[in-house]
RNA sequence: GGAGGGGUGGCAGAGCGGUCAAAUGCAACGGACUGUAACUCCGUCGUCUCACGACUACGUAGGUUCGAAUCCUACCCCCUCCA
């Protein structure tokens, strides 16, 4: 393992966030030396951030831990140009105003491991739209458009595998590593900018971007990236039941957030634990030692851990002692997903199981419900429901108000009776 | 602009006039086993009814057929080669 003269990469290697750095030694020289500047890119496609980024904000985290500078940059230009690569018809281009609801949206997770504010090494966060809208395209090709040789961008990985596997590649796409290497550079210009961070994925346009600020202006930038973040068994990571792992609290509950890291594979546990809390590394050894079921312990540490740090204490808390309702006691916490329904109702005609498991989100088409009971998946109140038929009625309500719905063992919803 | 190939379920990828709601793999979901793990095994995997059956689906719109994802026409999109 390589010692590092710079607090900075001591942790990231120490946590295992390095995957590549474009010159190791220059870097740990300058970053040993006083403050730099760093920024990571993100896209403002949706309204929340997710797993997969991640990493990369946890990296901006130390970076400004460690007394330097970071600043979070939103493609508010590039997203306009949508996501080329999808395959449907409809490319959304998103509009303006999308965009910059998406980057107000996605702000706030960037709040619990950045901190904000224009002194000292207060964090930026700056939109590249800012520059990239007012662009000419004939200034921009005479100007920028020379520095890259087409011959190059064909050898890149992201460009040649596409091409080898007969892949469709616009020209938009083509021209996102250009753009990506301007922000480096304009980056530069305005902030003093020096150091990108990514993903490993992102490599050679960040690259690009070193090239282009030699040519330019003669900066000298580096480029560090992590590696991609994915299972043991070599799956990408971030997909759990309802879908991506978003990490705004309104997109994906802090006790949905929570059940994602408990639920991580063993092999995985000592490299999550790592990366995505900040205990001290020696508490992280004590984990990486255990083994078998007690690696159950772990995966609580982990999922607490990551909780607070993105949701709070009060969230984690109350996630933690949710979860430990529901699969150590059987009973039912706070943080279940619930539902209200009219106590008239269920007084009167009753709610169907197939509706209420609909309602609640446990399913999605009656067919989904009715093919779960058959399984011997669903339950209420914690008995395995046989009768498809069945209607819940008041005399299913709880003393405590409500009706619990599981489908299989994990996934639980409550029907509040209101 | 010319020639050819193609658009199928979340993805990949068969089918090429009826037996196709559409093989197979992956993913997903449930069950068993467990440690709220992995592996393995079993089941499910368009919607509605769930028993039969009905309906909607194979780029879009028409057409030929008793009958089409499969044939024809037009349109849209993609790919390859030539110019």
């Amino acid at each position: 393992m390589a010692q590092y003269k710079s607090d900075f990469l001591n942790v990231l290697e120490q946590r295992g966030m390095i995957h590549q750095i474009s010159d190791a030694e220059a870097l740990d020289k300058k970053l040993s030396e006083g403050m730099v500047t760093a920024y990571c890119g993100y896209d403002a496609t949706a309204k929340s951030l997710h797993i997969g980024n991640l990493m990369s904000i946890i990296m901006l985290h130390w970076f400004q831990e460690c007394g330097h500078r970071p600043l979070t940059l939103m493609g508010g230009a590039t997203t306009m140009l949508g996501d080329p690569t999808g395959k449907d018809e409809l490319r959304q281009m998103k509009t303006l105003d999308e965009i910059n609801g998406n980057i107000a949206s996605i702000k706030t997770a960037f709040d619990s491991f950045l901190t904000y504010g224009d002194s000292g090494n207060g964090a930026q966060m700056v939109n590249n739209a800012d520059w990239m809208l007012e662009f000419k395209y004939i200034d921009f090709l005479r100007d920028y458009g020379r520095h890259f040789s087409v011959n190059r961008m064909l050898t890149m990985d992201s460009v040649k595998l596409r091409l080898e596997r007969e892949q469709p590649l616009s020209f938009l796409e083509f021209n996102y590593m250009i753009l990506q290497a301007y922000d480096f550079v304009e980056l530069n210009k305005r902030f003093g900018t020096s150091l990108q961070l990514g993903g490993s994925d992102q490599w050679g346009n960040m690259v690009g971007g070193i090239d282009l600020g030699r040519r330019i202006s003669g900066a000298e930038l580096f480029v560090l990236t992590c590696p991609l973040l994915t299972k043991a068994n070599g799956e990408k990571m971030g997909k759990s039941v309802g879908g991506a792992i978003w990490l705004n609290g309104d997109m994906l509950s802090p006790y949905d957030y929570y059940q994602f890291w408990r639920n991580c594979d063993d092999a995985d546990l000592s490299k999550l634990i790592r990366i995505f809390t900040k205990l001290p590394m020696d508490e992280i050894t004590k984990i990486d030692a255990l083994e078998g079921a007690e690696m159950n312990e772990g995966k609580k540490i982990l999922a607490y851990e990551a909780t607070k740090w993105l949701h709070g204490q009060a969230a984690a808390d109350d996630a933690a002692e949710t979860a430990r309702k529901t699969f150590e006691q059987g009973s039912v916490g706070a943080d279940l997903p619930r539902v209200e329904v009219k106590l008239a109702q269920l007084q009167g005609e009753g709610v169907t199981v197939l509706q209420a498991f609909q309602d609640t989100g446990l399913a999605s088409s009656g067919g989904e419900v009715k093919r779960l009971i058959k399984g011997g998946g669903a339950r209420v109140n914690d008995k395995s429901l046989s009768d498809m038929g069945y209607v819940l009625s008041a005399a299913d309500v709880t003393e405590d108000g409500y009706i619990k719905l599981s489908s299989g063992k994990k996934r639980h919803a409550l029907l509040v009776a209101v």
